[in-house]
DNA sequence: AGCACGCCGACT
DNA sequence: GTCGGCGTGCTC
């Protein structure tokens, strides 16, 4: 490895996968015998395996805080020459987000990038890019489809979009026809800048498999490599060929989730996030990053809109929006009200569940409500976040609870095969005959799952007809029911084609499908929501039930006889988050929380970032947290800053998967603050964290989503 | 983060 | 006797 340096040589800064957290964050170097960009793929021989990397840095000196001699470094493996080199603007969005989110560039930069990039050798890339480009547009490009006809209200609101530079919170009542007003501004654009590029985040892609065709169609066009999509869910080759199109320039329009905001689009002019306020834009494993919030800083990185789309924005966009005139220095706040033809939002029925006793998971006004809809040859749809026959299984002798030796948490009883499985690692027991641990022969089921739903609305509807004189149907969705691939598609479109009457499933049926003959929905128990530790946890009941909510009458041709109705049975019936939901009164139910906010000091009103540690020992993540608190507190009082350090707690699940977890929160008025804080703790704290022994893993959350 | 080396418990 | 658990250390 002692070869000689000749003059000729240059220096390699490349960012690569090695995490900050273990003191190897800044960047690797190397000799390289021609001069390289910034922003050029190589890899790089990292000990002995072979990294893909990304150039930082070229010059024919050594940093100067280098503690390398040249002789020490090696050559690089290989470069990706036929890769045109990332952006400036796309290594700042990395370096932006690296020290953000307190981790290395090259993590981010790594994590970014389509993963088949490392196995790419700069011959196979040359053969692929060659295949891209053999693809020959039609002679004739395909008629798109006709843009809708805008309603006043919606053309009002692209008005205001079009004459608003910035970032926008396009408000929109479910069924207001937001999509069609952003993609009109987006036709806007393509027509405007023949080259631009535009980039639309959703949460799932699984779950709007129509936006993808109803983009197709519309930017027929453009040819058919126009519309892309981008998310973990595409092969491995597919995804590089669409993130390459990308980086080339050849896709106008990038449908993705939330790691697409880290696509490589050089002609970028627009961001549209839909359902901005949907928790899966924030990244819960690695860079815990906030692709919504990304999204904002690239906008303003490129001086270009962005708009944020929610029927129910969260709190932090909310508080940040202000309509015209006021909109300075925020977001502007374009606002639609109504629902398209005059649909009426359902009626909401609040069910006092006190009335019944504890067992009862249908009130009898419910489930006549339902038989009326079935005598109309309306559909049904029930709610309940609970999948699995029942939550827990006890032992009323002595108390004994089906937990998960692995898991703060019940396993839970399924009927299907008959076991017991953990929700959190996925770990499966036989159901015991008897108490495992006093041999008692009553063990019980409490509480009530999708499963034993189903198995009681089969049991109670069996005798009941449909005035076509067919049985009632009852389907079940949750992910147990779509773990096979295409399952989801196929289930919607079953209830879709009337091939049930009554759907039961979780959270997944209430997100944006189109279902024509559903006139009732309800949330058979949403109560777990109104008092839990997570000071969100009402913010996101009151999105779901607003979007459950709006699948009841989208059909306008749908018979009048029975206005649509969302039904709420509760324990909690004066709580006013249904009060506010009877007017579906987004605005008033979000003032209202954000001035409870306010008064307790809670975010959006501070900002938060979390020291979350694993270990394999109970006590090693909470003793270096102990540690790290009073190393915080002093910290921050020799520093003057003013910054709340709490006292470290297990997390709510403690233990998962045989790891124990903690985590200590530390908060500030204003964001520069806690920058400040977390950059000067890297310098100073940082190393002794890494002294901690027995901790498997620490990394910082900022602005967690869920504490 | 990988990956290798190295040291202690239940198995072909 | 070894396979494999994870604790520790290293990577330009």
């Amino acid at each position: 490895m002692a070869a000689t340096v000749t003059p000729a040589d240059f220096f390699i800064e490349a960012w690569t996968h090695l995490p900050a957290h273990r003191g190897m964050g800044k960047s690797l170097s190397y000799r390289h015998h021609q001069p390289l960009q910034p922003g050029q793929l190589v890899h790089l021989p990292v000990g002995r395996q072979t990294l893909l990397g990304v150039v930082s840095r070229c010059a024919t000196t050594l940093p100067p805080n280098s503690t390398l001699a040249p002789h020490e470094l090696k050559p690089l493996a290989e470069v990706l020459s036929h890769c045109p080199p990332l952006g400036a603007d796309w290594m700042r969005l990395i370096e932006f987000t690296a020290h953000y989110y307190r981790r290395s560039p090259g993590e981010v930069a790594i994590m970014a990038l389509p993963t088949l990039l490392k196995e790419a050798t700069d011959a196979n890339l040359v053969k692929r890019l060659q295949r891209l480009h053999d693809k020959k547009p039609p002679a004739t490009s395909p008629t798109p489809d006709p843009a809708k006809r805008l309603n006043p209200e919606q053309q009002q609101a692209m008005n205001a979009l079009v004459a608003h530079a910035g970032p926008s919170l396009l408000h929109g009542a479910t069924g207001s026809g937001k999509t069609e007003v952003y993609l009109q501004r987006m036709q806007r654009i393509l027509e405007e800048d023949e080259q631009s590029q535009i980039l639309v985040m959703v949460p799932e892609i699984n779950l709007t498999p129509q936006l993808e065709q109803l983009m197709k169609g519309r930017f027929a066009h453009l040819g058919p490599q126009a519309v892309i999509s981008l998310h973990s869910g595409l092969p491995t080759a597919q995804r590089l060929n669409n993130w390459l199109m990308a980086h080339l320039g050849n896709a106008r329009i990038v449908l993705g989730t939330r790691l697409s905001i880290f696509a490589s689009l050089p002609r970028l002019r627009l961001i549209v996030v839909d359902e901005e306020h949907d928790p899966s834009f924030k990244q819960g494993d690695g860079p815990r990053h906030s692709a919504r919030d990304l999204a904002v800083f690239r906008g303003h990185q490129l001086g270009i809109p962005v708009i944020l789309a929610s029927a129910t924005p969260s709190l932090e966009s909310w508080n940040n929006s202000a309509p015209a005139p006021n909109a300075k220095p925020n977001y502007l706040r374009v606002s639609m009200p109504s629902r398209q033809g005059d649909q009426p939002m359902p009626e909401l029925v609040v069910v006092d569940m006190n009335r019944f006793g504890r067992s009862v998971w249908l009130s009898p006004t419910l489930e006549q409500a339902m038989r009326a809809r079935l005598d109309a040859s309306e559909q049904v749809l029930l709610l309940l976040n609970r999948r699995g026959f029942a939550p827990v299984l006890y032992c009323p002798d002595c108390q004994w609870t089906s937990d998960c030796a692995h898991c703060s948490a019940h396993q839970v009883l399924h009927k299907a095969d008959h076991r017991l499985h953990c929700h959190h690692c996925g770990a499966q027991t036989r159901v015991p005959t008897t108490c495992p641990s006093c041999g008692g022969q009553q063990i019980l089921g409490l509480g009530q799952g999708t499963e034993q739903i189903e198995e009681e609305l089969i049991e109670r509807l069996s005798s009941w007809q449909k005035p076509n004189g067919q049985p009632v149907n009852i389907l079940r969705m949750d992910a147990d029911t779509v773990r096979l691939k295409g399952q989801l598609t196929a289930q919607l479109n079953a209830f879709h084609d009337g091939q049930a009457d009554v759907l039961v499933g979780t959270q997944m049926v209430a997100k944006g499908h189109d279902f024509q003959r559903v006139g009732l929905v309800a949330a058979l128990n949403p109560d777990g929501a109104l008092f839990s530790s997570d000071f969100r946890a009402p913010e996101r009941l009151f999105a779901l039930l607003m979007q459950a909510a709006g699948r009841a009458g989208r059909d306008p041709k749908r018979s009048a006889t029975l206005p649509a109705q969302m039904w709420i049975q509760t324990h909690y019936p004066q709580h006013h988050l249904f009060t506010h939901l009877r007017h579906f009164d987004y605005a008033a139910f979000a003032e209202e929380e954000l001035s409870a906010r306010q008064s307790v000091g809670l975010p959006p009103f501070v900002h938060q970032a979390l020291l979350r540690t694993e270990a394999r020992q109970a006590g090693a993540t909470l003793s270096a947290l102990n540690h790290m608190h009073s190393a915080c507190t002093d910290l921050a009082a020799r520093l003057d800053m003013p910054l709340t350090v709490h006292q470290p707690v297990p997390m709510s699940m403690s233990k998962l998967a045989g790891v124990h977890r903690a985590q200590m929160l530390v908060e500030a008025n204003s964001r520069k603050t806690l920058q400040g804080f977390l950059q000067v703790w890297d310098a100073e704290l940082a190393p002794a964290m890494r002294q901690q022994k027995g901790l498997l893993r620490w990394a910082w959350d900022v602005d967690p989503v869920s504490i």
